[in-house]
DNA sequence: ACCGTCACG
DNA sequence: ACGTACGTGACGGTT
């Protein structure tokens, strides 16, 4: 039995391009709509096996509609260039996927696809037409069903006669009636005027056709009568312009739209041109049809303890190694084993034999710092193994590390699509042999066996080829000296843990509990009743509707109530004050009380948290598991969160380090601007002397607001400035915040050089980097799309800044820990918090880490103008200010 | 899984 | 006319 898909190609690409954000790949292409086409076809395929397939463009921009009503399709939009980029990737696709295409020129894709709707059903083949124009419903039949896509793309709906019938209560036919009078914008169809779908029907209902209409219009009452009367030649010329044309001169045979399946190797090729990863892994292509280096068969050896003493003997060889760890946070984490190659085969031993008496020539070697093999998320593996005692040292390379650095925006950084990016093969998706969420579970030894045994091989072939890589886009020094070096050290701070004084804690949890209370008490009183405050719908509700206080901003699912809402409702109502104080309080208690509470380890009685090295765009560090780069310090009442924060040692103190504006020196010396290097050299406040200099005073003339209007405008320069953001921040009109910064830059002309020259780099380039090299694309910097082009622009603007900054604590990092070491001082690092060093310090050390770690930072790298860090201590976090 | 909100630099 | 300041993570509620 045959079955023929037809689609409607244009129709598609359009609505998958409007359904779906726009998605680039790495060289910037547009491939939101190719990757909704995609996802559709593969559906179709499977779910309708179909024999033969065809799909139709419009061709031409002049059809032969357009010799009998010269405005069709008049009044649309340009096909955006975003959109246009795509056909020819869309018809290079479905070559790939072996569809046949057709156009022809002067006419539509429907009237192609009415044409051989009208042959199948004269030769009875079963058709579905898929398309997102509802018109396309006329050329229903008993062989030919009609899908509808619905909202979005992946879902369609299925039309045939009898379907219509129920919805719309006409014959197939009849729908060209409905379009006659009802008109369509899209189009520019006119129809009748006044007439929509629900008019058309009744009349269709009552007269069956348009000419029926027309002929009775005499029956209709007062104005419709008059409506019809004056527009019956348009409704006439409707009807003919919306009607398919089912004659096309073509030849088209059935044989020509055969479809026999796709061809792997030409499809996977192109689903790597177009990045589309999700599909490649789920299409489970062949290493040779993703046109990866073939993975040659790989034998993987079990290692039991009756095989650890033979196994340790080849340990010498071994290039590469990887350490299996189950679970989000290192430090709970479960370390399965670990796989060894050693360029010929696979070695997997499970954790028990490794920690085992036959084990402890595997556990020397792998904390031999001596020896040289690659790895991939060395930082994780360190953390889980230093838990069951195991030392990791001697990763010189980490893939995870490499990847990240080479684009740090890329969605996820799983070792089997770095090695896929790099064309690597071999390597299934943990997912896939795994499992997610709920339905996680180990395999069976032997799959696990090969599994991991791949993870180690695969390390090994995707090693060099990052290293050239790194070495081509100039972040070689980078990776080995600064970020490979900084994993270890971020494992040594996180394993040590800062300690917490639970019991403190648990007491500001109390008395927190108490206001809580006696807040809530006040807010449902003063609201009439009872609800949940913690749900911003129920809070809305009683706010806006219940109180009738006036909305003033909406967010996507209903009214907004966030604390620039409730600051301005303030004065309105007494409950809004309460609820600003709720809201403070229970934040601190769910996060910071109970939050922290649960974090602290039972045998440490430490926090130890653990810092993302592969997660933000600019080369920061990120904490979880808890994040202690967002501990309170604003308001006092978070602030004394941080005195349960305590040195580990007694009599020990914490001492704290922070960069005083490192984001505007780098700001001063990558722009070379001359007032603002002149202005750091003298170590002046530097928003005081913006303020000095933009609002023209001397310093004794500038009060309180000049100094936090140019402390915003700032803020705006670090940020990719925008009269928007200011106006928003400052709380001033947007012309107000235009002449700021207009003012800004007048004064700091190498600023503005700098903006504008980074962009244009950005531009060329299609990526910008920081001093040490660091390096983020920015695909979307020349979007035809205002909001996105503008993203990339301040992105391109921010992200030298605040990676550059990124790469200096980084560098002071890496360079303090040495110290410390090599001088065998007892004070330990624990924490950093983007331009912040926290540290725990002996009585006896005191004095001599107060000298050095703000002399190291300031010393980390060399600009032209002076770093400066300051330096205080106390008994805890909270008095180290 | 996503949203709104809010904590930090 | 558009509508956003840059970078993160965690929580509770909702779907």
């Amino acid at each position: 039995m045959s079955k023929l898909i037809l689609i409607d190609g244009n129709s598609i690409a359009n609505r998958a391009f409007y359904a779906l954000p726009l998605l680039t790949n790495s060289s910037g292409l547009h491939t939101n709509a190719v990757y909704g086409f995609t996802t559709m076809l593969l559906k179709l395929i499977e779910e309708q096996q179909p024999t033969h397939f065809m799909v139709a463009f419009d061709a031409g921009k002049v059809t032969f509609r357009h010799k009998d009503y010269k405005e069709y399709k008049g009044g649309r939009a340009k096909t955006p260039p975003e959109l246009s980029e795509q056909f020819p990737l869309l018809k290079e696709l479905l070559q790939a996927f072996g569809i046949t295409q057709f156009e022809l020129e002067g006419y539509e894709a429907d009237d192609i696809i009415g044409t051989l709707t009208r042959q199948a059903d004269e030769q009875g083949i079963n058709v579905l037409v898929v398309t997102g124009d509802k018109d396309m419903l006329q050329l229903a039949s008993p062989q030919v069903t009609i899908a509808l896509t619905r909202k979005g793309i992946s879902e369609v709906e299925l039309y045939d006669p009898a379907a219509i019938e129920e919805k719309y209560g006409l014959k197939p036919l009849q729908i060209i009636d409905l379009k006659g009078l009802m008109g369509d914008s899209s189009d520019n169809i006119p129809g009748i005027p006044g007439v929509g779908e629900k008019t058309a029907l009744k009349l269709l209902h009552q007269y069956g056709s348009v000419e029926e209409v027309l002929a009775h219009a005499d029956e209709l009452k007062g104005k419709m009568q008059e409506k019809v009367k004056t527009h019956a030649e348009d409704a006439r010329m409707s009807k003919e312009l919306a009607t398919i044309f089912r004659e096309v001169p073509m030849e088209l045979t059935l044989d020509e739209m055969a479809y026999s399946g796709s061809e792997g190797q030409a499809l996977a090729s192109m689903f790597q041109k177009l990045e589309f990863k999700s599909l490649l892994d789920k299409m489970d292509f062949t290493a040779e049809e993703a046109g990866e280096e073939p993975a040659e068969e790989l034998e993987c050896q079990w290692v039991d303890t009756s095989a650890a003493a033979a196994f340790a003997d080849k340990l010498k060889t071994v290039s590469a190694i990887y350490v299996e760890v189950i679970g989000d946070n290192p430090h709970y984490a479960e370390v399965v084993g670990i796989s060894f190659y050693d360029g010929e085969t696979a070695y997997y031993a499970p954790l028990d034999v490794i920690l085992s008496e036959e084990g402890a020539p595997i556990r020397a070697w792998l904390s031999d710092p001596s020896k040289k093999v690659a790895s991939y998320d060395v930082h994780r593996a360190d953390v889980a193994l230093s838990w069951q005692g195991i030392e990791l040292r001697g990763c010189s390379f980490d893939v995870q590390l490499a990847g990240y650095l080479l684009d740090p925006t890329e969605a996820s950084h799983t070792l089997a699509a770095i090695a896929s990016k790099f064309s690597v093969g071999g390597l299934k998706e943990d997912e896939a042999v795994y499992g997610k969420g709920a339905k996680f579970k180990l395999p069976d030894s032997e799959t696990l066996n090969n599994h991991l045994g791949r993870k180690a091989e695969v390390i090994a072939r995707v090693t060099p080829v990052l290293e050239k890589a790194l070495e081509d886009s100039e972040m070689a020094k980078l990776f080995h000296e600064l970020e490979l070096p900084l994993s270890a050290v971020l494992a040594g701070m996180e394993k040590q843990g800062i300690l917490v004084h639970s019991e403190e804690l648990r007491t500001l949890g109390v008395e927190l509990n108490e206001r809580i209370q006696d807040l809530m008490k006040t807010i449902y009183d003063l609201a009439g009743g009872e609800f949940n405050i913690n749900s911003p719908k129920q809070l809305g509700e009683v706010l806006f509707d219940k109180l009738q206080l006036p909305v003033i901003k909406k967010t996507k699912t209903g009214y907004s109530t966030d604390a620039e809402v409730l600051e301005k409702l303030a004065s309105r109502h007494e409950i809004v004050q309460h609820l600003l104080n709720y809201r403070q309080l229970a934040k601190l208690q769910s996060t910071y009380i109970e939050g922290l509470l649960k974090e602290v380890n039972e045998q440490t009685g430490k926090i130890h948290t653990y810092y993302k090295q592969t997660i933000a765009a600019t080369g920061r560090l990120s904490s979880q598991y808890p994040n202690l780069q967002n501990i309170p310090i604003r308001l006092e009442e978070g602030r004394k969160i941080r005195k349960v924060f305590v040195p580990s040692e007694p009599g020990w103190s914490i001492l704290a380090a922070d960069y005083s504006q490192i984001e505007l020196r780098v700001l001063a010396h990558i722009s070379q601007d001359e007032k603002l290097m002149e202005a750091f050299h003298h170590n002046m406040d530097i928003h005081t002397k913006t303020a000095m200099d933009v609002f023209g005073v001397a310093e004794e003339d500038v009060d309180s607001n000049m100094r936090r209007s140019a402390k915003a405008v700032n803020f705006g320069i670090v940020y990719g400035i925008s009269d928007y953001g200011l106006s928003q921040n400052l709380d001033i009109t947007r012309a107000e915040a235009a002449r700021f910064i207009e003012q800004y830059f007048s004064v700091f002309q190498g600023v503005r050089r700098y903006m504008e020259e980074i962009v244009m780099k950005a531009r060329k380039d299609g990526f910008v980097t920081t001093l040490l090299q660091r390096r983020r694309y920015l695909p979307e910097i020349n979007a035809s799309n205002y909001n996105l082009r503008s993203f990339a622009e301040r992105t391109a603007m921010n992200t030298p800044i605040q990676g550059t900054a990124a790469d200096i604590i980084k560098l002071a990092m890496v360079q303090i820990a040495d110290r410390l070491k090599r001088e065998k001082l007892a004070s330990r690092m624990l924490l950093q918090v983007h331009d912040e060093l926290v540290f725990e310090v002996p009585d006896n050390e005191l004095e001599t880490m107060k000298q050095l770690v703000p002399e190291m930072m300031e010393k980390a790298i060399n600009l032209d103008v002076p770093l400066r860090a300051d330096v205080s201590c106390g008994r805890n976090w909270y008095e180290a200010k």
